[in-house]
DNA sequence: CTGTTAGCGCCTTCAG
DNA sequence: CTGAAGGCGCTAACAG
């Protein structure tokens, strides 16, 4: 199995590199004639250009524009995304890719609106965006599609966007191997809490669709407890800790918190002495992690970001410069983390 | 930030191109004078070559030994580290990079020291090998370390020997994990059976580790139970479900299966229609698999097979193209699966 | 010991 | 519409 190069077809087609070239890349200024019997030969020989004579050889380059929250009003989450994107960047700038970040305020949707609008003016050719304003970032979507620049979603999905793949757990199920987990500990004393944490006016589709899991699964266990659910708003935590005072009025056994904010509950448990009761968040970030090491928190829910950041750069490294075919869904695992096994996660 | 060329340093030291290479590649034939300023130049100006340009000119071929065992003596486990092989060679073939497969009988060692023979004959660059057979290895990896040719174990880890890294899981670690995910669910009735099945002479090393770890973390529990240890030589499945029937004696609540026979347990209980036991194994095979979906098996423990294969070949990549630094541990995670993630694991 | 030259496979002008 | 030529950055002969 000889290796085929532009030069070969060439030859057989009886005519020159440069004529080769340009229909392999569409370039037009080929008559249909020699075109079709060039893509025949192509085809014969089974031709696949080699990467890496191509990416010395061209100037093009590829910008891609990546829009997340920064790491400051996300608790340093979106660190990892970023993290994994730098890597993935590294590895493939060879291939004449360049990307440059626009980050929003996790918190305030015109902040992702004026970075989307900078994005689209900069003029890029591929984007990776965390929609996590709906409304905001279905319209963009639009947008990019409308421009015929492939975006990649991260973090969070739009269902029927014209988007080109997602990256990311899917949250419903997230919400049931939570409740599988919780349940097996469960031994018919007590009830179940679900702690909703999140600023006013934040974007909550993704906490129902775990909340929704949790709650399927959890009807389906024998003995079932009673199920509160209670959503707080998210200020001080000295607000916060009054609130909290209500719901664990019940004799509570389990409490699933749907985000990030495991931490918090476990601050106000052991705040006000009350051991024993099981919690399980999402997200490896710092407090959460420290809780777990002491046994306040039980589960935590890690969705692999720094790896997700990563493959939403690869799929547009797939897509423009290898030609893949994208899967419209790239599922990230849904791990279970512990105070055991903490230390071999993968961010 | 302009990229330097070496055509660059050579103008800069008032020599050739040609001479800065022989530099670069150590390929003697300059004097100490030039070959130190030359020297100083490339690290004032931080040079680093463009690999892709290298890869496009250099003729060089680096060969890699793959010494593993085949999937049908190891119930097609195999498979996945060998496909995580394939895909890390596709990636990095451009560089020159080939690999050859050396394939033993998972139960011979005779079959080991055969095929690590006919690879060492075969001359190969680097290797990556499964040191299964212990005193085996241990000799293999002497010959390479005088041979110069860097070595990665995956799956198993010989401690003290000359070899450049080891992917794959902490044995002990894991086993702790298991023990801690089976001690949520006791409710302090019936007792604990660690249930080892495996062939005589098989290397055991790593699952007295597993199971060192599992006793370790189960005997800090309160209420702790009975534990319960027993060994049984894998033969037919007629002998084996007769030789279970005495641990099974006892009331036995939870049974730790140390490597990924769990199926062999489940078989069993369901044949005796003994249920309500808590099981929990290694690796998802095909039987472990709808076990666990059917909820007879409890927990499995993965640990990401392919990946280690994909890893193994990238850090011999890493150390000889790109000339990283390697971490002499590369821990896996211990990945915790039940019936409700296991559609998302990566293998 | 050192410089020169001819590619590696592909892309990109620039003539024609 | 097509061919020829030069070059991407580096390597590897071959002279000198």
């Amino acid at each position: 199995m000889e290796k085929i190069r532009i030069i070969d077809i060439a030859r057989k087609a009886g005519v020159s590199a440069g004529t080769v070239d340009r229909v392999i890349h569409e370039r037009g200024e080929v008559s249909e004639d020699t075109r079709n019997k060039i893509l025949k030969i192509i085809n014969e020989l089974g031709y696949t250009p080699d990467l890496v004579a191509r990416a010395l050889a061209s100037k093009k380059k590829i910008k891609i524009g990546i829009l997340i929250p920064d790491k400051e009003t996300s608790s340093s989450y979106w660190s990892y995304p970023e993290k994994g994107m730098n890597t993935a960047i590294n590895e493939i700038k060879h291939f004449g890719i360049t990307a440059s970040y626009y980050l929003f305020n996790l918190h305030q949707k015109e902040s992702f609106e004026d970075k989307a609008a900078a994005m689209l003016k900069s003029g890029v050719d591929a984007v990776v965006i965390a929609p996590l304003f709906k409304n905001e970032a279905s319209s963009l979507i639009d947008n990019l599609h409308h421009l015929n620049i492939p975006c990649v979603l991260v973090d969070t999905d739009i269902p029927d966007s014209a988007s080109l793949s997602y990256v990311g757990q899917n949250s419903y199920k997230s919400g049931r191997v939570a409740a599988q987990l919780l349940s097996y500990s469960y031994t018919g004393k007590g009830d179940v809490l679900i702690l909703t944490i999140a600023r006013a006016h934040e974007n909550m589709s993704h906490l129902q669709q775990r909340v929704q899991g949790f709650k399927d699964y959890f009807n389906t266990v024998k003995n079932k407890p009673a199920i509160y659910e209670v959503t707080v708003n998210e200020t001080s935590d000295l607000e916060l800790f009054e609130v909290l005072d209500n719901p664990f009025k019940k004799e509570i056994s389990i409490v699933f918190v749907p985000n990030s904010r495991a931490f918090k509950v476990a601050d106000y448990l052991s705040n006000v002495n009350k051991l024993g009761v099981k919690i399980l968040g999402f997200d490896i970030l710092e407090q959460n992690k420290e809780h777990l090491m002491k046994g306040n928190i039980d589960f935590l829910i890690n969705q692999r970001p720094e790896d997700q950041g990563y493959i939403g750069i690869m799929t547009l490294y797939n897509k423009l410069v290898v030609k893949k075919e994208i899967e419209r869904y790239q599922y990230s695992p849904i791990e279970i983390i512990t105070s055991e096994n903490i230390e071999f996660v993968v961010k």
